[in-house]
DNA sequence: GTCTATATCAAGATAGAC
DNA sequence: GTCTATCTTGATATAGAC
């Protein structure tokens, strides 16, 4: 009913937390290097988190909410029309946000940090990701189209989290330049096929 | 020189510490895990890697190494001509191949091992992929199209990692559909230039 | 080359003072 | 609600017998 310092140290918890991960990755993350990040003792953190799961479940549900937020702004700043969702996803990872840049490294620690300490962590993200699905199969483009596009940015992620690939600012803008043209066929196909309405009916 | 005895027992070490983490996810390997799984004591297993970060490495170099012969058979297996690198990997990624998928598998949660344990393990994931961007960009497309596959192929490892998404088949298919789509739209972006070479010479 | 036994240590969690 | 002190566990790694 009133959290308000409640909230605000638990919060400053968390910003520790997500420090820890962040400077020593994800295998770093102990009672003590939280507390003394946070400049608490350990008791003092397991009073507000009575395990370090449950302090790494709340950093999960924060961390995704935030992303989702991010996700949802983007969508509403792109023009309503096929292609929309697609199209926020593409401006969003492509473009210069750094606010959002940031939240892409905090987030893969974090769920890096949850899914290896307890894969049923990771919970939040997977129920974020069944939302996107929903909106990424109403977003008006031909079946797959608006999924790989969605996919290719998680590749992007990937790489992020594995080191695999340094994209020049040169090869990313091609990058998405293809997947640009991707979401125009996608959006072309199902124009086309409502243009001409002789397509033999159920295919999809 | 004569690596006979030797490399069997160490291959039978390192399929057990395989074995522990497919079971029990990145965190679950032990020392002691490993060397019950392997049937031998713990003194046993370290005389053999002399420490769990060895251990970890060799698995990284060897799963890594797997991974890669089966690209480059991948890759073998179709016809020459542009985009080749990029539909092996579709037909790598979406076909049924039990034993590739198995192989994806086990290097996704060996990888999780390495990149929590320490970062530095993933380097010979790293080099693969170097050494794929090497081919990719040789691949006869339009600049960024064969990122763009690739990167969607690491989103599906992504979503295998965080158990993001559960692609039905039908669904798999339209995404693979739409990719093959893109790898076309690389092929024909190259072959136009081609054909009209009033193009500003030095664009690669 | 493989084993047992053990040293050492770090980390999660608890108890109870203030 | 925050602290200090402590308990307990489990894991890495070593030493030395066989």
């Amino acid at each position: 009913m009133k959290p308000a310092r409640s909230t605000i140290c638990v919060d400053k918890l968390l910003d520790a937390a997500q420090t820890v991960v962040l400077q020593g990755g994800a295998a770093s993350i102990t009672l003590d290097a939280v507390a003394a990040e946070a400049g608490v003792s350990k008791g003092g953190l397991l009073h507000h988190f009575p395990s370090k799961e449950k302090l790494i479940e709340a950093m999960v549900v924060r961390i995704v909410a935030e992303w989702r937020q991010d996700v949802m702004e983007a969508i509403e700043a792109q023009p309503h029309g096929p292609g929309r969702v697609a199209r926020a996803f593409l401006a969003m990872s492509f473009e210069d946000h750094p606010d959002f840049a940031d939240c892409v490294r905090r987030s893969t620690v974090v769920l890096l940090t949850a899914l290896t300490a307890n894969p049923k962590l990771v919970q939040p993200l997977r129920d974020v990701y069944r939302e996107l699905e929903t909106l990424i199969a109403n977003d008006g483009l031909k079946p797959g189209y608006g999924e790989a596009v969605l996919s290719a940015i998680d590749g992007l992620w990937f790489s992020k989290i594995f080191g695999t690939r340094d994209v020049s600012a040169e090869r990313s803008a091609a990058i998405r330049a293809s997947l640009a043209r991707l979401v125009e066929e996608g959006v072309a196909g199902v124009e086309g096929r409502m243009e001409s309405k002789q397509t033999k009916g159920a295919g999809a």
